[in-house]
DNA sequence: TTAATATGAAACTAATTGGTTTCTCTTTTT
DNA sequence: AAAAAGAGAAACCAATTAGTTTCATATTAA
């Protein structure tokens, strides 16, 4: 995260609604009166919702005649996806460790796995 | 998140401080005052980011005589990553493919893999 | 047993958050 | 050209958050 934003990705996916919003954003690119159609508030507070998840890079917007259309940038998923991993030592399951192979591209360690897929 | 829960892990990893903490307690189980020694804030603050990081079930507190004792549950991680696997889609990565294989098991698809990594 | 340590709990505060309403501007539609 | 639709911006508001200080209680150490 830059200096200048004031929203991480840890921030905005705190928020339900904003998470809701990136599952519709992953389906496809639509405009904010569409996207509020989903919500049970205004449209100005689901435009708000939009710049948090732009700031973290979440989603990028493009205006197209009068509309905006905003679509998903998954980037700054891997971000946490790192962060997580971290975390992964003690969660113990075999995903972690093909995390950490394909992450460090250790071709050894992918054996060992794959020998445990086939036994 | 149960619905008396106050927190879940999306807002307990909100905020730095609580990560920080984390990462701490990934380390080795560690008592609040222990804790506190690592920020620039005070013992109260750091137990209360505590209470949030029990709330939503990340960590969990054991007394020991006058102390309070800390330690990771990284249970609660496994659903921020199904939540993050739903984005994968989006990001083309091996390490998605990974991922899906592993959580459904078909081994059909790690041949692909393995296929790859091998050429 | 007295002092020091570790914590809990309560009251308070400033800043942030998540929402609203209203007004304006631009773009399309009729 | 007039009306409707989509969006931006500002002002406002209530609740929440992240910190503080102070005081009380329990436990260990001297």
């Amino acid at each position: 995260m830059s200096a200048l934003q004031k929203y991480d990705i840890y921030q905005a996916i705190a928020d339900p609604t904003r998470r809701e919003v990136l599952k519709l954003l992953a389906e496809k690119e639509r405009p904010i009166s569409e996207i509020t159609s989903h919500f049970p508030m205004s449209r100005t507070a689901i435009a708000k919702h939009l710049h948090v998840l732009s700031e973290a890079e979440l989603v990028v917007g493009k205006k197209v005649g009068r509309e905006k259309r905003y679509r998903l940038q998954p980037e700054p998923f891997s971000e946490l996806k790192q962060w997580l991993s971290y975390f992964d030592q003690f969660w113990g399951n075999k995903l972690s460790i093909l995390k950490h192979v394909v992450e460090k591209g250790e071709k050894e360690e992918l054996k060992v796995i794959k020998a445990e897929y086939e036994s």
